[in-house]
This record gives structure tokens, C-alpha cells and sequence, in this order.
DNA sequence: TTGAAAGCGCTAACAA
DNA sequence: TTGTTAGCGCTTTCAA
């Protein structure tokens, strides 16, 4: 039988009630001196609180829901893991839930079965709902957030400033002498490759550069849209740099490259966005704008149950370009 | 407010116990006919159990620690994934740890967690315990299922038959004509590694080939541990095959290998074990013994929950041969 | 600052 | 097959 807060108003005699605000922190209620006796007797007795009989009575549990898009984004764990470890930190669990990419009906399910449980509050990872779930999510009124990934209607969320990640990508590969630049991999459809291409337009026309429809090639972040991007580009692209919207994105433009007989970086430079271990196990290894996917995870749930009551706002978290082998200063025009 | 079974017993003008008894599904208590009313009315009210309450009288919860290693191993993920759509199928949430590699102290930690909560059942997945974290889990009497990596001491697991992976890996390069096979990046502390190397020795001496000591290199299973094993090897080996104990492994032996100027699979066969998609990311492609690590998972979950009265027995899971383009028929001696 | 009483929603034990 | 009673461990009134 596990010790009760009966069994420690007992010992400290006094009743179950004190014992139970001391407990719980509820302030003003006790005087130090008997909160500092029962605090004593409860670490002695090895007391674990009974979370079942407190969430029974208070309605409120400590339960996140975590729903991951089961595509291949390969940073996912890393966000989980900073999930994870925030969870354990702030005393929750964990519902996973896993979601097929590019499924509205298996968001749907995945929204369900969170709605068919008492929870706290949702967090979404790498997930673009459709429009229909969103509204099935916001009508459930539990606290919720996106991480990675954000949607349009300004639905708070932790990541990265996209705009700016295309802006400073692109501005780095003109800075290396690049005046013709693609970008490859983003979903037309998804906010995050919206920002991305809209940053590198930006950088574009700032410097006055022109650019070519063909030159953006949309996908959907996978290894295969990085092969069929490349395959578009062909053999004799005028391109000298290509920004691929994720490590697999790019580490598929790089295989096809090699397949056409590009050699990179002499011939074509790569940038790739993401910054996960891919990018050091492919040869040459990838130049990447890197994001710090544990912290996004870390603080998205973090900011989830602070700010639970109030309104959650969007966050972005710092990334930075790290140069490896994949990109170089543009000797001669092609 | 949310409906209870009460809302549910007046409605069906029966007291709120039988349908406690029916939502459960306690045989043998009830007539077909009510259940069936019960059963309409609940769903037509939108009844959820508020499993607190049911918790907090049955003593039992549902929640399942998942102590997962940290490690680059990357098919964690999809253990992960497995473990979550089973945990959802059979009604259970997740408590998810991760726990540095190689590192004690952090397992110790993780497991303390675990005590301060009451829980179900524990799954640890591709995690090597010490010999005393070892002895503190069974202390606490609470079910648990090594996913992926077994322990030496015939503590329960699913994984896959690292005997017969050792033995079959060897055997088709074998069959293939090779002779001189090397095998690397496996730990030589772990269980997993030993039975690989094991049916290794096995499948070499049943066809009477030697093996030389420098032929085996131990590792971690991380990419680093392929760069050494192949920088050991060195450029002049003699081997023309080599069987690389996880796709990272294989990779950084592959990478390395062609810094040494050695062409795969023309001059050395590599084989992989693990499977994951990294095998058709890099070139050439892995051949590879490939595990299902979804299933890992999904099983290793639904024994823990239907089994923990019982004792848990071990379990192997299939695994199949895929021959991609990093081996080949050994054309001639070198 | 402390406590008594009541009850959260569910299920086990016993009774009918 | 169904119901009555009691209580899981905790927190929330309300009263002292």
C-alpha cells in the first residue's frame, strides 16, 4: 500500500487537508514550520502523490498531446526529444500520436482520439492541418501549438523565422559570387515554403538579380522531390547554386547532380536548409543553414503549459549557416 | 460538465454499475439487450471514461515508460512510431525518457523518474543497461521489455535474432564468392554485437574459412565507428567484403573507403544491418539485412500490456535480406 | 493558520 | 442479470 497524505497528517498530526495545501504549494495556508515538518516526513515516507486522485477532483490532468507527422523530415526525434525532456522537467506525460503525411483523414483520427481524452493541451510537430482540422482543433478549446511548422492564420507556433531563413540563405550564396540561384523542395502550399521562397526573393531583387520561374522548383521536402527538382534543372542549368528546403531535399539534388555529371561544389554549389547529422554523412558534405530542433522542442512545450491560460504567441528560435563542403565562392561564370 | 455513467444510468433507467460493467466489458453480468442500449446511449451522449476515477479505485493506470537511448542510431524513430500507434490501439499514454548513451548516470536518472511515477510497464528501446541500473529496475517489480537490445541475463526482449543476422549476413557474401570478410562497429560489451560476431564465426567456420583477429572491429555503432574500423582496415586489406553492424557504421566505412581509394562494391562488398532509409540515400545504395523496427515496437508494446501478469517472455522478429547496389559476385582474387 | 465534511467518477464486493 | 454500498486519495468549500 502506498503512502497517503492520511499517513502523513498522521505522523505529523495534523490533518490531510494541511497536508495536502503544503503539498500542492498553495500558499498562505500553513505556517513554515509545519510545512517544513511535513515536507520532512513526506521525503522520509517516500510519498508519491496519487496524480489520478488529484486530476479526479481538480479536472485538469498533465497530459500533452504530441502529434508528429510521420513523414521523413528525419528532425522530428530531435524535437521529440527536447519534448521529451521539457515533459519530464514540468511534470507531464505524453500522448504520441503519429499522423500520415499529406492525410486529412488520418489527422482527423489523430484529433479524435485526443478529443476522446482529458488532456492539457496539443502540440504539433512538423504538421500543416488542413483547414477543416484546424477549425476541428480550435473548436476543442484545449491550448494547442505548433512547433516547426507554422499555418497561415497567424495560429501560434515555435520555429524558425522561414523568411528570413530564405533571405540569409540566398544572401549567402550571392555573397560567394552566385547571381544565379535556384531553390528546390518547399510545398507551394505550406506556409514554410511560402516564407522560404519569399525571403529568397527578396534577397533576389535587393541585389537586383533576376530570376527564372524554373529556377524554383516546389516538392514536398522529400528526397524524392530533391531528385525530381534536379532532374527539372538538367544536366545544363544555368544555375551555379541551389538552396534544397531540407537536408534529404538536397541530399537528393546531390545524388542526381552526380548522376549528370555535376560535380559540387566546382560546378554547383548546394545549401542546404535543416542542418541535421545528414548533412555530414553524405560526401561533400552539406553547407546548411542549421536549426536547433531540441531547443524548438524544449520550449514549445515549455511555452504550452506557462502560458496555457493566457494567449499563446508565436516564437522564433536563432539558426545559423555553417559552411562545409558543399558550397564555394564562384570562380568564373559557366 | 461532462457526461458520466450516471447521466448514462439514468437515461437507460438502470443503475449506473451495470453500465460501469458493460463500458468495461465485464462478461457475463449483463443481458445483450441492455449492453446494446448502453452502448447507443453513450455514444450518442458522447460519453468519454474519465479514467482518473477509473485509476484511482482499480489502482492500475495506463501509462508506459519509454526509455529510449539517445543515440545516432536512427531507427529509434521508427520503434517510436510503433510503440505510439499501439499505445493508442490499446488505450495507454506514454511517459517518454531519453537517456544519454553510454552514460550511467542518466539511466540511473531516467529510472528514478520512472519510481517517482506510478506506472504501468517500462519499454527500453536500444538501451544497454549496467549491471547495477539493471538490478534497480527489477527492484521495482514493474514489467518491463528491453525493444531492440537485449541484455545478457535472459531479461525479456524483442529484437531480432542477432545470431542468425551474424550467420545469414555472412553467408551471402559467401555465397557470393567472398572469403576474406570482415565485420565492424558493433560494441564488444553489448549482447547484440557479440551474437553478431558470433554467427559471424559461425558461418566462417562451417565453410572452413579463417578468420584473422584484425578482421573484426569493434565499435559503437556510430558513424565514427565505421571512419576507425575502415582506417584500421586500411587501404591495402586484404578483405573484399565487409559486414558493417548498423547503416551508420556502413557509412562511415563507405565514406572512408573511397578516401582510400577503394572502389564498392568493384574492389569491396559492403553489407549494412539495420535497413533504414539511409541505405538509399548514399551511393551506392546498401545492401542490407533489414529489421522491422515498426513492428519492434508495436509488438513490444502490446506484449508489455497483455502480458504483464505473466512473465514476459522474449520474442525474435523477422528480418530480410535486401540486395541493393554495394555488394557484388567477387569476380576475381585480389 | 487549521480542520470537518463532502464529493470528484468509477469499480469491487456483496447481496438479491 | 442487476443493484446497493462503500471507498479509492485527493482537493474544495465552509467554518472555526
Amino acid at each position: 500500500m502506498a503512502i497517503t497524505i492520511k499517513d502523513i497528517a498522521n505522523a505529523a498530526q495534523i490533518s490531510a487537508v494541511t497536508v495536502s495545501r503544503i503539498l500542492s504549494n498553495k500558499e498562505g495556508h500553513y505556517s513554515a514550520a509545519t510545512a517544513a515538518k511535513v515536507r520532512k516526513i513526506a521525503k522520509n515516507l517516500g510519498y508519491r502523490k496519487n496524480f489520478a486522485a488529484a486530476e479526479l477532483v481538480t479536472r485538469k490532468n498533465r497530459v500533452i498531446a504530441v502529434i508528429v507527422s510521420a513523414v521523413k523530415t528525419n528532425f522530428a526525434e530531435k524535437i521529440l526529444e527536447g519534448i521529451a525532456n521539457s515533459a519530464i522537467k514540468y511534470g507531464y506525460n505524453i500522448v504520441l500520436l503519429y499522423v500520415k503525411p499529406n492525410n486529412p483523414q488520418s489527422q482527423r483520427h489523430a484529433l479524435q482520439t485526443i478529443l476522446g481524452r482529458l488532456i492539457y493541451g496539443v502540440l504539433l510537430v512538423s504538421l500543416e492541418l488542413t483547414d477543416e482540422n484546424f477549425q476541428l482543433l480550435k473548436t476543442t478549446k484545449i491550448p494547442y501549438l505548433f512547433i516547426s511548422i507554422a499555418v497561415k492564420d497567424g495560429a501560434a507556433f515555435i520555429g524558425s523565422d522561414d523568411f528570413q531563413i530564405g533571405y540569409q540563405a540566398t544572401n549567402f550564396l550571392i555573397a560567394q559570387g552566385h547571381t544565379k540561384i535556384g531553390i528546390a523542395g518547399m510545398s507551394n502550399s505550406s506556409y514554410i515554403g511560402q516564407q522560404r521562397v519569399a525571403g529568397y526573393r527578396h534577397a533576389m531583387k535587393k541585389q537586383q538579380l533576376l530570376i527564372k520561374d524554373r529556377w524554383i522548383q516546389f516538392g514536398d521536402f522529400t528526397y524524392q522531390a530533391g531528385i525530381q527538382a534536379m532532374k527539372n534543372y538538367g544536366a545544363a542549368t544555368e544555375l551555379t547554386a541551389i538552396i534544397g528546403t531540407s537536408d534529404l531535399v538536397t541530399i537528393g539534388i546531390l545524388n542526381t547532380a552526380a548522376e549528370l555529371n555535376l560535380s559540387v561544389p566546382q560546378q554547383l554549389s548546394l545549401l542546404s536548409i535543416d542542418g541535421t547529422q545528414l548533412t555530414q554523412i553524405v560526401r561533400p558534405q552539406l553547407s546548411s543553414i542549421t536549426q536547433d530542433f531540441y531547443q524548438m522542442g524544449y520550449q514549445g512545450l515549455r511555452a504550452l503549459v506557462h502560458q496555457a491560460e493566457k494567449k499563446l504567441k508565436s516564437h522564433y528560435m536563432p539558426f545559423q549557416i555553417i559552411e562545409r563542403q558543399s558550397t564555394s565562392q564562384l570562380k568564373s561564370k559557366r
